[in-house]
DNA sequence: GTGAAAGCGCTAACAG
DNA sequence: CTGTTAGCGCTTTCAC
């Protein structure tokens, strides 16, 4: 038998082509079809593999002969490249690295797709890895960004809500490799966010011009698979807020609750149960602004008049329900990333620590 | 210079090592710090390639001197293996592709979670592929998910709702490569899907029950980046049941519509004014629902007296709304997959096109 | 216990 | 227009 590898390899031994090569290991796919590599095609049409190769990638620079004669052999074989092998050996891949939680909080889905969106036209691969800040602090995946990084196998790594070791961001930042960071901070790399603080004073301010008096504040807790929950800084923002125009702030008006419409009711529903409670409501998320409705629902308060409420995120469910919400761009911000992205990936000088904050907006509605 | 490749490679022209191999580029990353590499570590320390790999991945079969100074080097490299190469060459990969459109259809998360939880507890990792089937139908991707199949990165792939071309199905057939289908049939695959005819039954037969005379059906166009939607079959199953029950089926009562909650609005509160108008809708979606919900508020019909609605899904605001609706299972489907999955790379002569039928379950709630 | 070298499947630089 | 070969970064026989 003829093998390709005859005349490309220089196994003195024994000469192999994939498929007895195949055969001589017990594999437990014996009986599967065997893939053919350019090197089958290569001895099927008489030529060498960079024939083949340019056959396939730049067919101008073949005569047309061989070219038919390699693009018999491509079918009669059905041959089709490994395009990882491609990308190794061209140092270059069109693809990009995408980590993230995998979780229900709204806006993930968008965001990813956001993301792919700009690089489908771009022709750019997306990989997405599923990875939180669990696996995260794990030892084992204390360097699990920075090899992906130093891999040389994607153009560039972009990680959403997670938090990441500082060491590593160190030796990241070292390498000027291509990464930014969404809903993270670190002054090292370009960073896309939204100032929570500026939102909470969106719906705060809104809330006093509405002319309530008594304006609580439902916050959630963080969640165990996400970096920042902005809950924290959504709550600064209302207190200061609050005191800038010169109001004071009742403990007792601010809670804190799971991130879960259920929870949030139990926990609204006796806040809103004592003498001097709040006449409106700002909530960190749309999720909690959720329980908010429901907890006043069952105690027969009237939406606004009773109690105002104004929720965070502006999810589908948001309008149909009538929250006045702050949006803040979900498939938007992931197109800033990837474009962002893109601009770092032609031209890697313009990594610049810079700190995008994306724009919130006030979604008035009819619970405020 | 001493050089790691001056000993390991056999360039007889100019030693290279990956540093000044680098330097010889015109890399825009110039001032990049470079990657050490296996052989910069085996150079360092002494010793051959072989046994720095040894020595990370058999540490008992290295002598505890050579083990000391290869982890010194390591260390003062800080080297970090290249898990991609060293899965190439170890023909393993612990690693399974998830191929799956990234849009907002409730549940798409959720089952890509259940597929995470299993695999992480296998250590095997999990990449995911955005592509849809758009994406799919076009000419340079056509062989998009067998490329995948027979790259050998890859020790498995489930597909998502996604429709895949039969003559590439037929050819991973061949290769008996481990894959499996979710919400997507093929008679040589394992496949899981629910049962949207006995879903639609469950729904229809409860209506029935309540003693609705008029049963109409919603149900929805398909969604460009999916391959099936589901609809179709909840409407067989609708009109199956209904006719089984010995009513007749209104046409005046069956209304597609687009997924979304405000063309269904529009469209149900015309059907709803009809003289004849039906007194309890099935929906082939949850989301279909809500936009019946939201007609019947402002028509000022009474839910459920003058008007019962059940949807389908069970989406995570089903709950707070009261919405009666058919359960499927998300993120159990994902764990199921992904368990059958590893079941087939562990044994390939499983590999059966079995098809799962997931279970559904009617969840009676405050709308009918 | 350790080293040499093949092999993974392809691209690109270079030579002819 | 075509072939040769280094190189990608690692694992794994097979000898010594």
């Amino acid at each position: 038998m003829l093998c390709a590898n005859d005349m490309y390899r220089d196994s003195g031994f024994q000469p192999l082509t994939s498929n007895n090569f195949d055969s001589l290991l017990p594999k437990p796919d014996d009986w599967a079809v065997t893939k053919s590599s350019i090197y089958d095609v290569a001895a099927l049409a008489g030529v060498s593999i960079a024939t083949v190769s340019r056959t396939l990638n730049q067919p101008h620079r073949v005569s047309e002969a061989t070219r038919a004669r390699v693009m018999e052999a491509v079918q009669k074989l059905d041959y089709t490249p490994d395009f990882e092998a491609a990308a190794r050996a061209r140092h270059h891949n069109d693809r990009i690295a995408v980590l993230a939680p995998l979780n229900t909080y709204p806006g993930f889905t968008q965001r990813l797709r956001g993301i792919s969106l700009v690089f489908e036209e771009l022709q750019t691969e997306l990989i997405i890895f599923q990875i939180d800040a669990q696996k995260l602090r794990n030892e084992q995946h204390s360097k699990y960004i920075e090899s992906l990084a130093t891999s040389g196998r994607y153009d560039g790594v972009i990680v959403m809500s997670l938090p990441i070791d500082a060491q590593e961001l160190t030796r990241i930042a070292e390498t000027h490799f291509p990464m930014v960071l969404i809903e993270t901070s670190d002054s090292r790399f370009p960073t896309l966010k939204v100032d929570n603080k500026e939102g909470a004073r969106l719906a705060v301010a809104h809330l006093l011009e509405k002319n309530y008096k008594n304006i609580g504040f439902i916050g959630f807790n963080a969640l165990a698979s996400y970096s920042t929950n902005g809950s924290k800084a959504r709550e600064q923002g209302y207190i200061d807020t609050l005191l800038a125009a010169g109001r004071s702030v009742n403990p007792n008006h601010i809670l804190i609750s799971d991130y879960s419409i259920e929870d949030t009711y139990l926990k609204v529903k006796l806040m809103l149960s004592i003498p001097d409670r709040p006449d409106a409501l700002f909530c960190a998320s749309d999720i909690n602004a959720l329980g908010v409705l429901k907890a006043a629902n069952e105690l027969g308060l009237d939406i606004p008049k009773d109690l105002a409420v104004v929720g965070f995120d502006d999810i589908d469910i948001a309008d149909y329900l009538g929250l006045t919400t702050v949006r803040q761009p979900l498939e938007g911000s992931g197109k800033e990333a990837a474009m962002l992205m893109d601009k770092l990936i032609k031209d890697p000088a313009t990594i610049k620590p810079s700190q995008v904050l994306l724009p919130l907006e006030l979604i008035v509605r009819t619970s405020s």
